[in-house]
DNA sequence: TCGGGCACGATTGTATACAATCAAGGTGGC
DNA sequence: GCCACCTTGATTGTATACAATCGTGCCCGA
């Protein structure tokens, strides 16, 4: 199992790291409380220990890994409490994202997101769902890209990120659903209207009413999941 | 004008860093768009290079740089939409924090801000005003960790942070007006209603009703203010 | 005169070497 | 035996040196 990262990468290194020890997170290769020694990173992944610092910094202000001076880093804990409010925020902010998509919109990202619900289509009637999920994952990211907003696009990616990282334990559920509601979303972004793309897209984060207040207990256990 | 880092800092030293050219990036005098050579970033503020790397590389995480690969960063320049969907965005976000204030504030927490309004009584009878600006960044940053969610103060703080910065070059308004609100924002909290505390810091914030409605016109008429 | 191509300078990306700091284990004194 | 103190090892933080890459301006030819 060499981790390494290869030289094909598009950017100019250290950010391939960053992807590489963020993924490796994700998937639950180093696990949350781990402590993630330098050395043994740059041995790992191939690079010298510059890299794997500079990639440090960026997952400590992604919330990957917390950091402590002359103590090292740990990968980060999210408790029960931590997840709930990611799945909060992000029930804020998707729809948000939606509504701005509705109407900044380009024919190309809209293009785009028809292109990638044929392809579900495709992927589904073929029975390959692990191309499935990252036909999601790609949805996802060029709507929050659709909303035109810098801001709300990393936020929203991020998110998505945590939530993977979160429900990364129990995987491949309710992954066939959640295509004809991504065609509905499609539908109404190309309507245009704000009000009607933020409600569909609550509805599709599976948690509706109940703005501000803590998910309630019925709401979590219907187990919202990254793969919608 | 020597803005070198102090070797006073609690932190080991690039994370000074970082507060200084993020600071720098508030103040304006990095202007948006403006070139961040490493060598002369390392020459102004008295360190090597590579803590400045470091530092960029979390400023580009936070958004307040941008990267391109052997081209250097620049800093961000926000646009008037992207201005307005961090006035919407925090306008979701900061009543939800206020909402998990209200039921997870530790007793200390609430401690703080009560000394944080007496003192700003006191400030404000003095005519300090700057002295109430930098109150009034304390009090939100309280309010923001009394929410228990790191992830959700980690983003209303740089929310706060990104706000300041567009609203740099217009500087005292409404100093005076919002700390007999924080007052009752403290109340609110000590009720323990969630709902409540979301209500009250939504006006507060002064961004009522439309949760994902594109601010009307009137409304930024009203030119939303980080000194709130 | 204008366009293509190449060499050069400047800047970023990486690796290695060194200094600062912390944690743990040993040692001496009581 | 136990506690304070120090020494030592390991790890992080920083500085310097080198390699890779990109933009630029000059040169040359048509």
């Amino acid at each position: 199992m060499d981790s390494r990262v290869g030289k094909d990468g598009r950017d100019g290194g250290a950010g391939g790291v960053t992807r590489a020890i963020r993924d490796d997170i994700i998937r639950g290769v180093h696990a949350p409380g781990a402590r993630l020694a330098e050395e043994a990173l740059s041995a790992r992944y191939g690079v010298s220990r510059v890299p794997v610092r500079e990639a440090l910094r960026t997952l400590e202000a992604e919330g990957f890994v917390a950091r402590r001076p002359y103590a090292g880093v740990v990968v980060a804990a999210l408790d029960d409490a931590e997840a709930e409010d990611l799945v909060e925020i992000r029930s804020l902010l998707e729809p948000l994202g939606a509504a701005r998509a509705a109407v900044r919109h380009t024919p190309e990202q809209l293009g785009r997101l028809k292109e990638l619900v044929a392809l579900a289509d495709d992927a589904l009637a073929a029975g390959r769902l692990e191309e499935l999920a990252r036909l999601n994952s790609r949805f996802h990211e060029v709507l929050a890209q659709a909303s035109g907003s810098r801001t709300l696009t990393e936020l929203i990616t991020q998110l998505r990120w945590k939530m993977e990282w979160v429900y990364t334990a129990k995987l491949p559920r309710r992954a066939q659903d959640s295509w004809s509601e991504h065609r509905e979303i499609v539908a109404v972004l190309e309507s245009g209207d704000p009000d009607k793309a933020a409600r569909v897209v609550t509805r599709h984060i599976g948690k509706g009413r109940g703005a501000h207040r803590p998910a309630d207990p019925q709401a979590i256990a219907m187990d919202p999941d990254p793969e919608d």
